[in-house]
DNA sequence: CATAATTACGTTCGTCGTAACCATA
DNA sequence: TATGGTTACGACGAACGTAATTATG
């Protein structure tokens, strides 16, 4: 898994729509589809039931949608911990 | 910034040591070494302090050796909670 | 001068986009 | 038969490994 995939299917999750999701994502439908079919084959589940007019969570793909914030949360709380300290440790060293 | 910036930057923070991180992590040193580059340019923080006999964190780096596990830990959830859920409705199923 | 990290360089693999394809309402 | 998702395929960029380089204790 990568965070790649995951920017994946929070799209096609909010959206419920792949062309619309890949829009949004500024890639085309056909990688969009690929690396939503990689991440099931990760996680050894299908997240999203699509015929071809529709297309809508699996209940496994729901309770994976309601993990991903708190993932997104730690994932920027790294980013600023690190940021901050570097600033205080800037001011600091002057 | 990908999962694989924080497997790198987990197996140096915990050796310490680029070789022994990289034998860790079945790569070699020079690719280890660029990942770690691209982090830290990526963060705009130096994450450790390194002459060419030594390598330890800096306070950005420990800050943010702490917080990575929150992030393991998130995605672990999230893997966990699709499977469960896929298992359970299975069961469910049949 | 030995050890540890980085840079150079060519190769390989992954990801992309275009286009053809398949499925269903 | 129009719409929406997938598969095929060639091109490009990212990541790798080997080898040369730099730096310091």
């Amino acid at each position: 898994m990568e965070l790649r995939h995951l920017r994946c299917f929070l799209a096609v999750a909010e959206e419920l729509h792949f062309a619309r999701a890949a829009e949004r994502l500024h890639i085309e439908q056909s990688p969009l589809s690929r690396a939503i079919k990689e991440l099931e084959e990760d996680l050894g589940v299908r997240l999203f039931i699509r015929n071809s007019r529709s297309t809508r969570l699996s209940r496994a793909g729901q309770v994976f949608k309601e993990s991903v914030p708190r993932i997104c949360t730690a994932l920027q709380q790294a980013r600023e911990g690190a940021d901050l300290s570097a600033c205080r440790r800037r001011k600091q060293t002057r």
